[in-house]
DNA sequence: GCGACTTTGTGAACTTGTGAACAAGGGCGG
DNA sequence: CCGCCCTTGTTCACAAGTTCACAAAGTCGC
């Protein structure tokens, strides 16, 4: 009981831990020993109140008067995500997205490494994409019992995606990034996220219509969005009407 | 004052809008012609009230006793994303990502054309990605005024995010969609959506650990993670223990 | 050593978002 | 033409998240 009174961090704080550990790691490249809540606010585009509430949920070591030590911060957030391990991924449709990310070296240096596409496409099995192999769907369960995967990313045609995603449920992955436009329907348990690029711009899209009429026309004027949703950010600064 | 009495629609119904649309859009191609709170709720993966509450923020048409007009629903949330016009779209930075995007097809049926990628590699300019030309990123205030964009698309390594970014801001463009790892520093007025694959994998790794904690290495225990931060979805249906 | 200064950690007000419950209102069968 | 039934639109209470403000706690200069 003792060890699991801190154990419920919201789950806006769980959003914002990768910035801050994206930001600490920045630091620690510029050897930058210290920090402080206002500086990891500055760089996070984020409140400075809110990152010491983020930050004290799992019971930081900070100081008062001084700051963070970054390395240490680092370490915690680190054990945090669950980043002291490696994160075995597999990425299902070898198409445009899947095949970028395959390639995509950005995350395989943050604990995530892709040990496979799967395709249903027999014409796509064999490639290889940057580091990785394309594998056919079918053998996506033996991928996942032998390399360990547990996260499974989904970049098919909207039609294919609920298809990939029961299997990749049946083959016992729990947690799931959808990139494609489709609300899945998974077991209770399983955890999906979804990225639907569209939504994103059509977010932008509502604003920048609403800014038209709000202005007038005009296009200077600010608008007054604030952050929400999860992703979104406008900048503070004063408007230069 | 009585056309803007209505115009004030919360940050977190603007996000699910894109997502009905979606739905909506599938409706019709069934050719469905009406449809029930009920039955959008199920399709879009929310809660019936919540799609209620959130159509009527636009003062919406639904007949009670009877359900929603899928075609009229559709104009409707199409006016209120702005999605009766097209949004030109430039996309900065041509590499995996930028050209999977350009390659894309997904969002020019949705209201979104890419006019264009920029990148500052002369090697690059002159490609052919899909329909799109690259450009060097020189010639992206050009673009942006010839073309009317309105809206930028980052795919640029992190290190080259903010200049970027500073170069759409300079040309006009005020909407950002940024995938690059980075928090972007704009002006006031302009709006920035972020979309990090790795962070969303951290949150999915974040849970995954909390999971293996807290059920002992179990496997299958069901994790309790409501949706928030923009993009999160646990299944509601009962786990089968 | 001691006081002034700095920065954390947190309690509490406040805002935003959610879910349930229900009254209002329109269609349909008789 | 009337009443029943169904689904919307809205209200309300609660939950989640944010921001402020300040006490606690540490360092540094003198």
């Amino acid at each position: 009981m003792s060890q699991s009174r801190r154990r419920v961090i919201p789950e806006a704080t769980v959003a914002r831990l990768p910035v801050y550990h994206r930001c600490l790691l920045q630091m620690q490249a510029e050897d930058r020993l210290k920090t402080s809540s206002e500086q990891l606010a500055e760089l996070a585009g984020v409140n400075a109140a809110k990152v010491r509430k983020d930050l004290s949920y799992f019971g930081s070591y900070g100081t008062r008067g001084v700051g963070y030590d970054v390395d240490q911060l680092l370490i915690e957030v680190r054990r945090e995500l669950g980043l002291t391990h490696d994160w075995p991924c597999v990425i299902v449709g070898a198409g445009n997205l899947g095949s970028a990310l395959a390639k995509f070296a950005g995350f395989s240096d943050r604990g995530f490494s892709v040990v496979g596409v799967v395709d249903i496409d027999p014409g796509k099995v064999g490639q290889q994409l940057g580091e990785v192999t394309v594998y056919h769907q079918e053998e996506l369960p033996a991928l996942v019992a032998e390399r360990g995967v547990v996260i499974g990313i989904i970049t098919t045609p909207p039609a294919a995606a609920q298809d990939a995603a029961d299997t990749l449920v049946a083959a016992g992955v729990r947690s799931i990034l959808n990139f494609a436009p489709t609300v899945l329907d998974v077991p209770g348990g399983v955890l999906v996220r979804e990225v639907d690029v569209a939504v994103e711009l059509q977010i932008l899209a509502f604003h920048e219509e609403r800014r038209v009429v709000a202005s007038g026309g005009r296009t200077a004027a600010p608008v007054t969005a604030p952050s929400s949703g999860g992703a979104a950010a406008e900048a503070a600064a004063p408007a230069d009407v």
